[in-house]
DNA sequence: GACTGATTTAAACAAACGTTTAAATAATCC
DNA sequence: GGATTATTTAAACGTTTGTTTAAATCAGTC
C-alpha cells in the first residue's frame, strides 16, 4: 500500500490555505485561486480533504489540539495558582505567535455559525472548559471564595492572548514604527500580570 | 425632492445583513438571500449602497461610531481613573449587548485585511488610539510609573469585552444551561475588575 | 393631469464558485 | 516486469456570485 515518505503537496495546499484565508477570511478565497497558489491541480484539494468545509476543520484542529495540550500540559500541574496561570501564558503567547495564521482562522470563524462547524468546534470546547474548571476555577475558588464560570475565563483568557494579533491589520497602518521587537517580547507578561492583578499590577515595579 | 420620511427597505437591507452576516459570515452570505428575507428586490441593495462591500462599510461604521462615542464621553471625564474605567466597561458592554449582531460582523472581519476596507477600518483606529492615549495610558503611567501602549489596551479591552459573545455558538452547545440571565448581569462587573485588579481582585468580597 | 425624481422590478451579464469525472502518470509491491 | 495502488491532470458539471441595464411603478409638485 504505497504510502510515502510525505505527500508534499498535501502539505503545500494546507500552508497555503492558512496563509490565504487568515489574510481574506475562508469564504472568500476560491478553491481555484487556491490550488494555484499551493502549484498543485484544482482537484488536489477534494482529492486529499474532500471538500473544502473538511479543509477548514483540518486547519481548525490542528490549532485547537496545539492549543488543547499546552493547556492540558500546564493547567493540570500542582503549583501554585498564579505561577500556573503565569506559565501557561507565556507558553500559550509563544504558540499563538508561532501560528498567527492558524489562530486567525479560528478565531474568525468562531463567532459564526455553520450548524457543522459549530458541531466540531464544540468538541474542542468541552475539553477546554473541564481543563479550565479543574485548573484555574476551582483553585481559584477555593482562593478567592468566589466561583466564576469556566465559561466566562476561558474565552476571556484566550481573548485577551490574540487581542494584539486580531487587530494586527489596523495596528500597523495607525501605528507610528517602534514598538515592533520589544513590544512583543514584554507582549506575555503584559498579559498576564493583566489577567492575574489587573493593570494596577505594576505597581511593584 | 421626493424624500419620504424613511426610506424603510434601505433600512430593512441593512437590519438583514447584520442578522445574516453575524450569523454564517460577510463572505458567505449572497446577495439574492439577503434580498429575499429582507423582503425586496436584488438590485435594491446595489441601488440603495452600491455594492456589496459598501454595505459592510455602513455596518462597519455604525458599530464603530457608538462605540467611539462612548469612549468619548467616558474616557475623557475629569474622574479618577478607576472609576472611568469602570463606568465606561459598564456602558460599552451595554452597548456591546444590545448591538450584538453589528458586533460579531465588525469583529469577525477585524483581522482580514482587504485593503479598502482595512483603510476604512484604521480612520476609527486612530481616534480611538488617541482617546485611549490621553484617556487610560497617560494618567496611567503617571498613577503606575509604566506606560503602557494604547496599542495594546485599546484591542486588550475591547477583546475582554466581547469574548463571551464571540464564543457564544461553542459555549451554547457546551454549556449546561443555568448560567443564562444571572450571568450577563455580573458580566460588566466582571470584566472591569479583572482589567483594573485581576482575578485577585476578587479579594475583598 | 402632466412632470419630476425616487423607488421597484424582471432580466440578463460575464465571472467565479465547489465538485465530479475519467483518463493519464508516478510510485510501490510481489 | 506486470499488477496495484497513489497521485496528478484537463475538462466539464450545474449553481451561484456581484453587478448592470432598461423599463415600470410610485409619490409628490406645480
Amino acid at each position: 500500500m504505497g504510502k510515502k515518505n510525505t505527500p508534499e503537496s498535501r502539505d503545500r495546499i494546507i500552508k497555503t490555505a492558512v496563509v490565504l484565508f487568515a489574510k481574506r477570511g475562508y469564504a472568500s478565497i476560491g478553491l481555484r485561486e487556491l490550488a494555484e497558489k499551493a502549484e498543485v491541480n484544482l482537484a488536489m484539494i477534494n482529492y486529499f480533504f474532500g471538500g473544502k468545509k473538511k479543509l477548514l476543520m483540518v486547519i481548525l484542529d490542528t490549532f485547537f489540539s496545539g492549543y488543547l495540550e499546552i493547556l492540558e500540559q500546564e493547567l493540570c500541574r500542582d503549583v501554585p495558582i498564579e505561577e500556573k496561570i503565569r506559565t501557561f501564558i507565556h507558553r500559550a503567547v509563544a504558540y499563538i505567535s508561532r501560528n498567527r495564521e492558524y489562530m486567525i482562522v479560528t478565531l474568525a470563524e468562531l463567532p459564526h455559525d455553520d450548524p457543522d462547524i459549530t458541531e466540531h468546534k464544540s468538541q474542542w470546547g468541552k475539553k477546554a472548559m473541564a481543563i479550565i474548571e479543574q485548573g484555574i476555577c476551582k483553585p481559584l475558588a477555593v482562593r478567592i471564595g468566589k466561583k466564576i464560570s469556566p465559561a466566562a475565563i476561558g474565552p476571556l483568557i484566550i481573548s485577551m492572548m490574540t487581542s494584539r494579533f486580531l487587530f494586527a491589520p489596523i495596528l500597523e497602518k495607525v501605528q507610528p514604527p517602534g514598538y515592533g521587537d520589544s513590544f512583543f517580547a514584554e507582549y506575555p507578561d503584559l498579559i498576564a500580570t493583566i489577567f492575574l492583578n489587573g493593570i494596577n499590577g505594576f505597581d511593584k515595579d
